[in-house]
RNA sequence: GCCCCCGUAGCUCAGUGGAUAGAGCAAUGGAUUCCUAAUCCAUGUGCCGCAUGUUCGAUUCAUGCCGGGGGCACCA
């Protein structure tokens, strides 16, 4: 994965610094008496500085002078006017300062202030936005997993985006990130599908067939028989039954996964890590993880079968680890392979599953306390369906039936920035509608291409600005100066306000929040086109300017980064 | 029956204790001699599912109910 660099804590932080305008003039207060000072064991609110949603409540704002006033005993506006009674701003950082509402404290920043912010931009470049949360830790991200069974559909293209979305972003913010997919490569629905194949390829041969329902119902499935054929001729009719299934399997469940890898890699998907299930039979950690939890006694046998007591460890009911014919379960291989997750070294592991799994998590979480692991190092993210729709009109999809839309298709038709940035239009718990017509669409209605936009029109500016003799922008204290118009102070505070999403996105494991302050962000910057001109008459203003959006060009490829989505020069 | 997720504007959805709850779409009207109109500007809409509780303050937290979806195998 990429390096990035991160030089923790050098951003500039507008609510730090009026935390610490705050608390110092408590410290004064508490002093001169204009407050009562507080009892040493008694445990003060902490300042909290927000962005009040609505301009005329200032930039920031605090809450302190209510949080305080039960301990206080004072009213919450007197407790404000104490405060701003001792307020110390020798550098005019503020503009005004007002008492509103119920007690709170607004306040108005001078304009110039926000100009370092765009200093920090271009000298953190593509680094800025990364919070250091991560230090180093190894975390690992497992998702998509998909049998290889069969193709690739739309879900597993929601949880690809979301999956490598989040990877993406934890590892800017300073995780050793690696990403895995987990291959079932062992076990019944492998024997399934060797079945599948080999009665569609006796088929082939005309022999009269009855094809199970369990079976696999798709038309790839005649293709594989039809591959096997081409290559093998009728030798497999000639060869014990158990054998030729076996062989069909293997054959069926490499050639598919094949297509799975290039499917993910044409969606700009990349795996550090393919696990293979049956390597953890091989190499003997599942029956180690079974004989181990029987020596801990919290395996035991019943009818037969083998148990696994999860509900001594949150479950609601305890669960078969091998059953009495002899064969393990999946949640068998699920143990020794989270096991062996956290024996690699992972601090942290996240899960990215389906929906339709949120019942397994008290099980795996179980298995993990159960193997002296605390659970809270596993986050499980569950997916919710995608609703593939055509004009609005639904798109019939069934996996019975072996009619499903493919991942690979919808790539061909929509392309795979629209299709990645849709996943993530949503949070994950939401299902979500994917409008084939609506993502190729090149209008305000598709999101991707309003935010591509917006860098491909500041790429066209600042080509237009070379050819007018602008040959670097960089830094020029005078010509920032000039950034004085509502529209660019929009832009700085919007800016601003990048680190903190990408930290939240980061801790939350939700890149959705991403996604929308982009669209935010390049709004501002639309509607400040519209009124604005970078390049103008002045020189120094266009200078002030080009330098200006030039950092908008450099959040939007950053974040846009982030969800896995180009961003293009030109469109 | 038990468990999980969802319920916010006509539609699709943001918003994990703050003030007058936001955005896009849809609707109507406008903007381009000029850096990309894949753009912008203007004009509305809300028992934030219901109820109780915690709080100075609840769309946000807790409990219960209603409605929608999903999950509850010696299946994967």
């Amino acid at each position: 994965m990429k390096i990035y660099k991160i030089t923790d804590g050098s951003q500039f932080k507008m609510k730090n610094k009026i935390k610490s305008l705050i608390n110092s003039a408590l410290t004064l207060a508490y002093d001169n008496g204009d407050l009562k000072s507080p009892e040493t064991d008694e445990a003060l609110p902490e300042v909290l500085i927000e962005e009040p949603k609505v301009g005329a409540q200032g930039d920031y704002s605090t809450n302190i002078s209510m949080t305080l006033a039960s301990i206080q005993k004072m009213a919450p506006k007197k407790i404000a006017k104490a405060i701003l009674r001792n307020i110390n701003d020798p550098d005019s950082f503020f503009d005004k300062i007002e008492i509103a509402g119920p007690g709170f404290i607004n306040f108005f920043i001078n304009k110039a202030a926000w100009y370092p912010i765009l200093k920090e931009i271009h000298q953190m470049d593509l680094g800025y936005g990364a919070e250091n949360i991560g230090k180093g830790k190894k975390i690992q991200v497992e998702f998509v997993s998909a049998n290889p069974t069969g193709p690739l559909h739309v879900g597993h293209g929601r949880g690809a985006a979301v999956g490598d979305s989040i990877a993406n972003i934890l590892n800017f913010c300073g995780f050793n990130v690696e990403k895995e997919y987990y291959i079932n490569d062992s076990g019944r629905q492998i024997n399934t599908l060797g079945r599948s194949v080999f009665l569609r390829y006796k088929e082939l041969f005309g022999k009269d067939i009855v094809f199970p329902g369990d079976c696999y119902q798709g038309r790839y499935i005649v293709e594989l028989a039809e591959n096997i054929k081409s290559i093998n001729g009728d030798n497999f009719l000639n060869i014990e039954e158990a054998t030729a299934v076996n062989n069909c399997a293997r054959f069926a469940a490499e050639t598919i996964l094949a297509e799975i890898k290039e499917d993910l890699e044409s969606f700009g998907v990349q795996f550090d890590n393919w696990f293979s299930e049956q390597s953890i039979f091989d190499s003997g950690k599942v029956a180690k993880a079974i004989e181990n939890f029987q020596n801990k006694k919290i395996i035991y046998n019943k009818e037969g079968a083998l148990w696994f007591k999860t509900s001594d460890f949150g479950d609601e009911k305890d669960r078969v680890v091998v059953r009495n014919n002899g064969l393990t379960t999946y949640f068998a291989s699920d143990i020794a392979y989270h096991q062996d997750k956290f024996n690699r070294g992972f601090e942290r592991i996240i899960d990215i599953w389906g929906a339709d799994h949120h019942g397994y998590i008290p099980r795996i979480a179980a298995s993990i306390e159960a193997s002296g692991v605390n659970r809270n190092r596993l986050d499980v993210i569950l997916i919710q369906l995608v609703n593939l729709l055509r004009d609005g009109l639904p798109v019939a999809m069934s996996t019975r039936a072996g009619e499903f839309v493919t991942l690979k298709e919808v790539v061909k038709e929509v392309g795979r920035d629209a299709a990645r940035f849709i996943f993530l239009t949503r949070n994950s718990d939401s299902p979500l509608d994917f409008d084939l017509e609506l993502a190729k669409k090149k209008t305000n209605d598709n999101p991707v291409y309003y935010v591509q936009y917006v860098h491909a029109r500041i790429s066209s500016i600042i080509r237009k600005g070379k050819e007018n003799g602008v040959a670097d922008i960089k830094w020029n204290a005078e010509a920032v100066n000039m950034l004085k118009e509502s529209e660019e102070t929009d832009l700085l505070k919007s800016m601003n306000r990048f680190p903190a999403i990408v930290k939240q996105s980061a801790m939350r494991l939700e890149p959705h929040r991403i996604t929308f302050y982009l669209m935010n962000l390049a709004s501002s910057f639309h509607a400040y086109y519209n009124k604005h001109r970078v390049l103008n008459d002045d020189p120094l203003l266009s200078c002030g300017r080009l330098y200006l959006v030039l950092a908008v060009k450099k959040i939007i490829r950053n974040g846009l980064g982030l969800l896995g989505v180009s961003a293009p020069e030109k469109m």
